[in-house]
DNA sequence: CTGAAAGCGCTTACAG
DNA sequence: CTGAAAGCGCTTACAG
């Protein structure tokens, strides 16, 4: 089979202790005899067996990540993206948690775990009421939640300063000019809905703007309901002159909609939007919109499960913060021209 | 810690040879003793360790993934909800396989998945120039490869019908009476485009009509390149009066640039999407479009992927047929009605 | 049908 | 600074 520690320690005449020691950076270990393990370790590739490691130290190097199925929008990719460079970092390898298992009486997502040594999980994509994580967390496994705001013990949680996110968008429309800003609300029931929400609401209330509640819209992140929330606010009278939307495919929708009303932007209504994904580059006009560091978000989760398996007690959330990216969708309001 | 299989042995009153044996499905043991062990692994929810299974036995029951990042398409999510059921169907776990690794020096990706113990790996988004795959083929570890015609002595690949998906396509609007027909054609230089471009010419030959290169234009999966596409096709004389798309976003694209040059979709240009994704079924009128079943796609890859492990030497290359799902934008030609 | 024992490939006190 | 030995939790011939 491929070469084991007995192999590499005939060919630099130790003993498997002293490659094991020379591997695992013990600094009782003779300069030279460390150099010639070492030489041979690299010419043979010799690469420890994982499961015996696991076996015998506490150490599987394992995390597993357990994320909805519909993994479809460009943000968990980026995320994941993010994740692998704390992977490599850190030296994790991730498993992959099917969703399918979880509810199946039989099976315990927990052993399931426990079974392959997985020292942390990463929880993604799921709304609190999708699916039952008191045994999780009952279990001790460290587990870092994704844009939901679960803690305890050994959990904890990342996301985006998604509050400070749409105030920015609301402070910027206010600084130029606009009165009238409404909102088009992606899943306002979500732990990240809401603080979208409760932003554009802050944001309102810092620039002395009244919320009408017929200025706020729902949708769901994707462009079809940005189109028809959009449609919903341009029934409305007095016309909203901007609107904070929740995620770019969302302002990409009511901008459709606002054009078809045979408005343009950002002449008559500016828009603004939330992720900074490709396309809002790609728009024309370019899109104002609220950027998330998706990157950050999956390299810090990763950083932060990894500081909870080592007892480093790290912070129970970990807020990223937004940035808000001016484009060509936002522009002083009619009056103020 | 977690009971293991010596708190089983003992509370049952058997030695953990017998345990063992239970739980790995020998048929020398008493009925009885077995019984008596079952309801001890219930109750305790006992589960193997699987590093010391992997570490004694020969299976560690683990295969890898290896995805390009770029798995933002709703295909990608499909299929791995297809390959969920199969994991599940056979017992496997899935292990990540960082892109970004595979590029590094000093790493070897095959030497990683040996010291893992990973049985098998997918490899899933790349197109053929993107990555030496010799190294991974060489070794041996079983490898199937999606939508990428890879084959090796321990290699093979799994895509849809391609060819006959668009063949498909050509063929129902030759039925109703199209003469003009149009393709855009997704990334022609990979595997799945050069098919799906020949289904093209071979259905345009079947139905006797001629292939004038006017008539293709090149996209990439994406809307906004249909659209573009779609533009350059409308330049041409006489007008197509209909066009076959290698994916269904493309194909909105091009509902979109059809309308915008003052046409009706299916008045006066038909169009055919490929995927079926949810989207095909929500835009108006709906998508007559090619079905990829990405769901058997995701499922038999792992299914193909066992069986290599098994020694059953499957067929290499194993083709999943699509389905022409005929809905409201493909209509008679113009000149038929 | 059952169990004692060897061994998978490592790490880690421990003795020297 | 080095190595012999125990042991991590299992499985599998093998003997009974």
């Amino acid at each position: 089979m491929t070469t084991n520690i007995r192999d590499v320690a005939k060919a630099a005449g130790v003993s498997v202790a002293t490659v094991s020691k020379v591997l695992n950076g013990y600094t009782t270990v003779n300069p030279k005899t460390k150099e010639k393990v070492l030489r041979i370790v690299q010419e043979t590739g010799y690469r420890p067996n994982a499961a015996a490691r696991s076996l015998v130290g506490q150490r599987s190097m394992t995390l597993g990540v357990f994320l909805t199925t519909g993994l479809a929008h460009p943000f968990f990719s980026h995320v994941l993206m993010g994740m692998e460079e704390g992977l490599r970092l850190k030296g994790y390898d991730l498993i992959y948690l099917a969703q399918l298992s979880y509810h199946n009486r039989e099976y315990s997502f927990v052993r399931h775990c426990q079974s392959r040594n997985v020292e942390g999980v990463i929880v993604f994509g799921f709304q609190r009421d999708e699916l039952n994580f008191d045994e999780l967390i009952d279990s001790g496994i460290p587990t870092v939640f994704i844009d939901l705001d679960v803690i305890g013990p050994r959990a904890g949680y990342i996301s985006s300063d998604n509050r400070a996110g749409t105030r920015s968008a609301v402070r910027h429309l206010a600084e130029i000019g606009h009165r009238r800003i409404a909102l088009i609300s992606d899943l306002p029931d979500s732990y990240v809905g809401r603080l979208r929400l409760e932003g554009y609401r802050e944001g309102m209330k810092e620039a002395g703007l009244e919320v009408r509640e017929d200025q706020i819209a729902c949708g769901d992140y994707s462009r079809e309901s940005g189109y028809r929330a959009m449609q919903s606010l341009l029934a409305a009278s007095p016309l909203p002159t901007a609107v904070v939307c929740c995620s770019d495919y969302g302002a990409i929708g009511a901008m459709e909609a606002i054009r078809e009303a045979g408005l343009s932007v950002p002449g008559d209504v500016s828009v603004v939007g939330f992720d900074d994904l490709e396309i809002a580059r790609n728009v024309s006009p370019a899109l104002t919109t609220v950027r998330q560091d998706t990157r950050a978000i999956g390299r810090r989760s990763i950083e932060m499960l990894d500081a909870m398996i080592r007892e480093e007690h790290p912070a129970p959330a970990v807020i990223i913060p937004t940035e808000l990216v001016v484009r060509g969708t936002s522009a002083p309001a009619a009056d103020r021209r």
